[in-house]
DNA sequence: TGTACATCAGTGAACGCGCGTTCACTGATGTAC
DNA sequence: TGTACATCAGTGAACGCGCGTTCACTGATGTAC
């Protein structure tokens, strides 16, 4: 039937959002189409109305994601502060364990290497986020503002990931802490 | 029919050689058990004459290549020279490139996240990594000799995961380069 | 030494299952007159 | 305003496929006598 008219771009949303939690919980091939269709309340026919296949929403609520989390990094005052409370947050044990809810770079990036189609837009995201954190380094020597940014950031994704991975709450809060310690 | 008297043991170990490899270059769920029987030779049948099931399999290589990899690491002198050389062994460009071949830490972290059975060896060897590690870093205070090493070692995870995600490899070589400065 | 037979790793067809994807169909809504 | 009809997002059964796993069977080897 012809459905009420809600806005068809309304549940094309719901399917981004959705899609990119339970990416981000379980990976792009640990979750079904129809599991994302039933999770935004649908069913899973009316897939391939809002995208050309699997692949394609993976890109598309991926690079919606990272523009969510990175589009108004500049906003933020280069400031030791902004850096500080990004460290904070990035590896707190409530980061570490929200997988779902968190950073989508640490979640899937050992996916991305595997998804020709995903790769182009997180590739262009990660340049972009890596020229926004080189202002937290005004203070060092000028040419390594953008290294010193680098390796700021591998090392939180590094922690995270690595914090997620063991099975001992303990080792995981002291790899958070750690780095913490030494990113601030 | 009864087979040839050759060890069988040898076939087990080529199953395990040929799985972590595979493994390593498309994760767990990126290979099927047949997959793994044919690259060792073997078909999908008598795998189950070796292992009770695929994921006791990924324990089982996976404890393995750690072991192998860990396992005479405290061999090496706690110098600057070893340290130095497995930075520009793990940060290399044919490392970035050699998947199959390399660390099974950095290619199958954000699995280990998702596989219960497997968490518990990999957390006991990454454990046993950073205690071994921690002698590089003695003309510190001795204090935080162990938290640098954790933070050594997960910014060396993170540059090597990042690199391999990117399309770019201009980018991919500058994550590498200026992580591997500053972890000399 | 020769014969009879038990062993058991390997074979390969088959299983149930869930996946991504397709498609004939539905029927309330919006439009034409 | 009322009637007739085209639209098209949503429905849900069905598709082919590959997965992990099972199992009745094979037959050269090792063993018993």
């Amino acid at each position: 039937m012809r459905y009420p008219a809600t806005d068809t771009a309304q549940k094309h949303e719901r399917i981004l959002d959705e899609s990119i939690r339970l990416f981000r919980e379980r990976g792009f091939h640990g979750v079904s189409v129809g599991e994302i269709m039933k999770a935004s309340g649908l069913t899973h026919g009316p897939f391939y109305n809002h995208f050309a296949s699997k692949e394609a929403l993976m890109a598309e609520s991926l690079n919606r994601e990272l523009q969510r989390t990175f589009g108004d990094f500049d906003k933020v005052p280069g400031s030791d502060i902004g850096k500080a409370a990004f460290v904070d947050y990035y590896l707190s044990e409530e980061h570490m364990r929200d997988c779902a809810g968190g950073c989508a770079v640490a979640a899937l990036a050992s996916e991305i290497r595997k998804e020709p189609e995903v790769q182009g837009a997180f590739t262009a995201q990660i340049k972009s986020v890596i020229q926004k954190l080189s202002s937290y380094f005004p203070w060092k020597s000028r040419r390594s503002a953008r290294g010193d940014a680098i390796h700021w950031y591998v090392s939180m994704i590094g922690a995270l990931i690595l914090s997620r991975a063991v099975n001992d709450d303990e080792f995981a809060r002291e790899i958070l802490a750690e780095t913490s310690k030494r990113l601030h």
